[in-house]
DNA sequence: AAAAATAAGTCAACATGACTGACATAAATG
DNA sequence: CATTTATGTCAGTCATGTTGACTTATTTTT
């Protein structure tokens, strides 16, 4: 038994929290994400895909020419998982996939126009919610939004999100030079 | 084919960002949330339970003495997909059901002790990230994060939402008057 | 008191996306 | 030539979500 006064049946009481401002940013956090990927995953629906595929497409789409290998390392899954899904995104032409330039070995994966419009078209929503946020917050909370998110990422994976958000904005094909990879989104 | 130059052979280059600062938000929102439900994943893998495990016992710890209704009404899944989990927390005595005094059709749930126990063992690395996060980010961060995070909530849900962390604070039991129903965790 | 509405539980069937672990192929590197 | 690397694949499993129809107990309405 725990500080609180036990029912005589078993049951517990309500847990008193020793910081309650912060579990509400837990539970806040918890609403937040579950309305953000709510629409886009509406849209999938339509295309017959699910939360996987807007991930592997995003990336894509963020990264042109990124590699499978690439892809694994930051969404953290199976490359079983991973195949199924890029297997559907490219035979139902939303990526198509290249043999490296230099390593003839790596696949490099490009969005084609269909896949750049649905990467698009999913991402637009979710934009749209935090642009609407960030704005309700006052514009000048944007800056420790970013901060605070970035210091949620696991310590050992920040620096290298720090890169990919990076080498997302230079624009370019990386089809020549690998190129650091960059997020996903859901 | 949209306003940037397509390769010859049907690639999409990049796609240039009206607004990067956004973008970069609404990915690092994936990162932070990828990363926040790590720990408790690790844990729940021990007891064999998931992340649907997680969200519903930390509704019932949160607030003894919550209906199904609430529970649904809040996680948003099928009374088939809620009913598995929580019969598997019931099975192995995390939560417990009683008739409602009132209203004898509704089972009240409410945690055990070994429920309480496992929905504090697995919130505490979630809050420990996030003081960890807001503390780096500036204590005087906390005010605009909480209010981002609300507004990204979808408005129909906010002022809900908002009575759920209200209740939540709201320590005592509640098993003779309903109670509004408070958030999950992930 | 009978009828309707509500809360919960249940059945059967199915889809998605994750997992494991072993193995195959092609190409690059030593 | 041997090894390592990048990718793809096979076969099976599990967790969590879905739909729609139906039952039971109970409360509310007529």
């Amino acid at each position: 038994m725990t500080s609180d006064t036990p029912s005589p049946n078993g049951r517990q009481p309500a847990h008193q929290d020793p910081e309650p401002a912060l579990l509400d940013l837990v539970e806040l956090l918890f609403f937040a994400y579950r309305d953000f990927t709510r629409e886009p995953d509406k849209i999938l629906v339509d295309f017959g895909f699910g939360r996987a595929h807007h991930r592997v497409l995003h990336f894509v789409n963020r990264h042109p020419g990124m590699r499978v290998a690439d892809l694994l390392d930051i969404l953290k899954i199976t490359k079983q998982s991973l195949g199924r899904v890029l297997k559907q995104l490219v035979d139902e032409g939303f990526i198509l996939q290249e043999a490296g330039k230099t390593d003839r070995r790596e696949r490099r994966l490009y969005p084609t126009q269909r896949g750049h419009e649905l990467a698009e078209q999913l991402v637009a929503p979710q934009i749209k919610r935090v642009a609407r946020a960030v704005e309700a917050s006052g514009k000048e909370a944007q800056t420790c939004i970013e901060k605070f998110l970035r210091q949620m990422i696991r310590e050992a994976d920040r620096e290298h999100v720090g890169k990919l958000l990076e080498t997302g904005k230079t624009h370019g094909d990386v089809s020549t030079k690998p190129a650091q990879p960059r997020g996903p989104v859901r």
